[in-house]
DNA sequence: TAAGCGTTCATACTTTCGGGTGATTTCAGG
DNA sequence: CCTGAAATCACCCGAAAGTATGAACGCTTA
């Protein structure tokens, strides 16, 4: 919205700069005629000027274009999200229920409380935890989090 | 370097085209000077133009910029190291060791391992961990582990 | 100097975790 | 149809974790 406002207030300076600009160049004309006669050179240094004078406008008016881009992709790259590692998963062989052991295991909750989430028994979550011990090659649960998250298993 | 090759054969493109641009109003001129000699509206085409042909050389030439740029703003970016919240620690009242506990914990040792590490006893180790799970308000280590990477208390 | 805090350690006890073993069911694939 | 993997559950036992309580020491601060 303020990068319309401000743009907008762009082209009209710039407008006005160029009605100025053509006035000057009209002066110049008569000038040029009385002096010279030179109508080329004129017409040359007329035709650059106003190129450049379009490329600076061009270049004024579409740099804050730029700067709204770059704002946008800082924003959009600071997701930071959690993606879950397929190849690992299967390549040490963690099903999908030991999965979700681990899942809840990383958040922090007890056997029991796994057991109650999942709707198993307790001994279940025990079978799942120690599978998951076995193919992630470790002895506690607190490591089995630690490597799982290296890994990008969970989290 | 593709980039830099495109953007020079683009500048060579428009430059050519400019130089018959400018045979074609000189030609235009003549005509103009014939037809009706009124050369303030042959100035301001003229002007109007090359200014507009100078905006499009300039947005053709400075888009490629624009997305040189943002990635350059891409790669900058993605610097999520980890920051230790001081505030979050001294608002909790954790003290050095049981911080010292907390990210070995975190690192997945056992007490026993944390005593060896920090040359105490394992029931210091307990001591600690103990007042850590009132301090983070959690009942497991697991949960601990939780709710201190949830405060950038660890890694 | 007394009070408070952090650190250290101890004993005793309960709970949870993890290993080992074995059993049943289900379901996909040779 | 048989096999094997996955999922389910059970029992036992030892290890680890966690709770409760108490105590000693050093440092800082009111």
């Amino acid at each position: 919205m303020t990068s319309f406002i401000s743009r907008y207030k762009l082209v009209l300076i710039y407008g006005v700069s160029c009605a100025l600009l053509l006035f000057l160049m009209k002066w110049l004309e008569v000038r040029f005629l009385i002096l010279s006669h030179s109508m080329e050179l004129f017409i040359g240094a007329l035709a650059l000027l106003f190129m450049v004078l379009g490329i600076w406008l061009a270049r004024k008016v579409y740099e804050p274009k730029v700067q709204t881009v770059i704002v946008e992709k800082t924003v959009e790259v600071p997701n930071q999200s959690f993606v879950f590692n397929e190849q690992e998963a299967a390549r040490l062989g963690i099903s999908k229920r030991e999965l979700e052991v681990l899942e809840l295991m990383s958040q922090g909750l007890s056997n029991q409380e796994i057991a109650d989430r999942m709707f198993v028994s307790l001994n279940t979550v025990k079978t799942h935890a120690s599978n998951l011990f076995v193919k992630l090659d470790v002895k506690r649960r607190t490591a089995a989090i630690e490597t799982a998250r290296k890994l990008n298993l969970v989290r």
